[in-house]
DNA sequence: TCTGGGGTCCTAGGACCC
DNA sequence: TCTGGGGTCCTAGGACCC
């Protein structure tokens, strides 16, 4: 069932804005959040920039050198995962508790839907103030009929805003836009389609769908014209959801080059992973290791267990045998391993 | 001051079977 | 002996998102 409308709330700075909660005192300052909190640690990432410090030109994935670098008085703070968890469950709940059905996307994110007999606009201002009040937390809504088209919106009411995004004033406010303004359509794609001529959204919208399948796949194709016109996936499902996989990456401070010590890195990483699934009732149906080399050249390899099932030797062995079909012969930046999950009884 | 970590979905192409 | 298709399963890789 399609809900009337989809509003998208976004907590705004999310993990920037709950350390400055129980730290009030680095209200309105810069703040970065990113790795162990030093600012001089290679090979970590800005996370969350606050909104003062992205005024220096820090944004998330940058280097945290090149962060210190562009903004050396800003406060650096570790990443706090368990607390940013209570901090959106807070928030979470508090959506739920005005009775729509909320999907939730992440930490930061959620879709909440409503259907004819809600003014759009009241629940908007309703869920900033109840957030506001119930969490300390600021957050932005778009508001849409579908879920990528609501998502745009948001971006137009950041920070601490709404902002409604419908057929009405889509083209208006879209037309002349880049392609990448929509959610779904990254830099390949911008730039696949800017070589067919392709530039704007009205320019996608207007394409030929033939033209755009037989470049893109029929599925793509398709998706991606209904963007440009405004559509997008309309469910709202209030089901909490079921991963497909679980994985953990680890980025070496330095390369590693002793086959003994990246053997037992994915033994590690094997290990830890299944521990995880296990706590979740899960079970493995394929096994993926990914290595990352010296030059940042990245491959995958995956198998399928004869049968799916948790058995810790058998996941170690097959995770070690995928990593030694590589050839282990320059400097290893990262490894990682993935492990894919059946689907639960009675399916997703 | 090179380039994190955790995910999802789609497509291409080979192997294999009928 | 050669050849045609269709369908399915599997792995590799691409693309995108937060």
């Amino acid at each position: 069932m399609s809900p009337r409308w989809v509003l998208h709330v976004d907590l705004d700075q999310f993990q920037a804005a709950v350390e400055v909660r129980r730290n009030p005192e680095l209200a309105g300052l810069p703040i970065i959040v990113g790795g162990n909190g030093d600012p001089n640690e290679p090979r970590k990432v800005v996370t969350c920039a606050s909104y003062p410090a992205r005024a220096f030109g820090v944004h998330a994935g940058m280097p945290l050198r090149t962060a210190a670098r562009k903004c050396p008085d800003a406060t650096f703070l570790p990443l706090d995962t368990n607390a940013y968890d209570e901090a959106s469950e807070e928030v979470m709940g508090l959506l739920r508790d005005l009775g729509h059905p909320v999907e939730v996307w992440g930490w930061d994110e959620a879709y909440i839907g409503a259907d004819e007999s809600t003014d759009p606009f009241q629940l908007a201002e309703q869920i900033r103030e109840v957030v506001a009040a119930g969490t300390g937390l600021s957050c932005s809504v778009g508001i849409s009929d579908n879920k990528q088209r609501a998502k745009v919106a948001t971006g137009f009411g950041k920070p601490s805003g709404i902002f409604s995004l419908t057929e009405d004033n889509w083209m208006a406010v879209m037309g002349d836009r880049e392609v990448e303004a929509l959610w779904g359509v990254g830099p390949k794609t911008a730039k696949r389609l800017a070589g067919m001529g392709v530039n704007t959204v009205a320019d996608l919208a207007a394409t030929d769908a033939q033209l755009l399948t037989s470049t893109f796949g029929p599925t793509t194709g398709l998706w991606i014209l209904l963007l440009a016109k405004g559509g997008g996936d309309t469910e709202v499902s209030a089901q909490p959801w079921v991963p497909r996989s679980r994985s953990h990456v680890i980025t070496f401070p330095e390369d590693l080059t002793d086959p003994a010590e990246i053997d037992s890195a994915v033994v590690k990483l094997a290990k830890t992973t299944l521990a995880e699934i296990i706590d979740q009732g899960r079970v493995v149906t394929r096994v993926a290791v990914t290595v990352r080399t010296k030059t940042f050249f990245t491959r995958t390899k995956i198998r399928k267990l004869a049968s799916a099932g948790n058995n810790e030797r058998t996941i170690v062995a097959t995770a070690l045998d995928l990593l030694h079909q590589f050839e282990l012969d320059r400097p290893i930046r990262l490894l990682g391993v993935r492990l894919e999950l059946a689907a639960p009884d009675g399916g997703y």
